[in-house]
DNA sequence: GTGCATGCAAAGGGTTTGCACGCGC
DNA sequence: GCGCGTGCAAACCCTTTGCATGCAC
């Protein structure tokens, strides 16, 4: 279960570290390739599945894609930005769900995803 | 714009007319082969995205996959069986998604998606 | 030195596209 | 008969796996 520290698997935790955000497999190896270029895209999926089996990164799906982020930040939702495709995290939850479960289904979980345009976007009308 | 009617698109379109409820093109492509045996799966793509641009179907994604209904149903939200692997429509909204917003992002709309156990899987603890 | 982690390339699964045939019109 | 819709197979994209090399320990 102890994994070795090597510099592709502490750069992908970098850059979780750094962004403070869900990051889709294709932007955890554009960042972190700008520290090591030479890294590959098989061992970015490799280290984020031992990365989850560890309890340090979880999976989410965001509008269509997967994504991963840390498990530590307790429960909360996502905003997913229409323009430049990044998702965030938000706080804090809803009221009124158990209202919308039918009679004889059991609700274990919910997700919700709110879309629209964050702040950057909406300044800057270009996106990033 | 306007499309021939040949038995395979009517075929696809009576699937959705009878289950009414979201489906995955695996599950569209094996109940519309009850009537169309010969009926390939680029078949089902092909229409399934005929009948998006019309306007008579929308995409969804939901616990991972992209699942298809019908477009004329109103607002409302999913509720996704882990038992079974199905999904179901249910009515009725939350409140309090403004104050989940943050500050200069734009809400545009929202994706609400309850996870638990569906009434016949909770039953008859065995699935469908 | 031992053996896990990496990089490359090939293999998988789901989706899309090219092409010749057949059916709707 | 004309041309769109279909079925098959190949192509694609994203993800996973096999294998030889290299680095952590």
């Amino acid at each position: 279960m102890s994994r070795r520290s090597t510099k592709q698997r502490e750069s992908i935790r970098s850059v979780f570290e750094r962004e403070g955000r869900p990051l889709s497999t294709g932007e955890i190896h554009e960042l972190a390739r700008e520290c090591i270029p030479g890294l590959g895209i098989a061992t970015v999926y490799r280290t984020v599945k031992s990365l989850i089996e560890e309890g340090w990164l979880v999976s989410i799906r965001v509008a269509g894609t997967t994504r991963y982020e840390r498990a530590n930040i307790g429960h909360h939702h996502h905003f997913h930005c229409g323009e430049c495709d990044r998702t965030f995290d938000i706080p804090g939850c809803v009221e009124g769900l158990n209202k919308l479960v039918p009679d004889h289904f059991r609700l274990i979980s919910h997700e919700l995803t709110l879309v629209g345009v964050c702040a950057s976007c909406t300044t800057s009308a270009s996106g990033i």
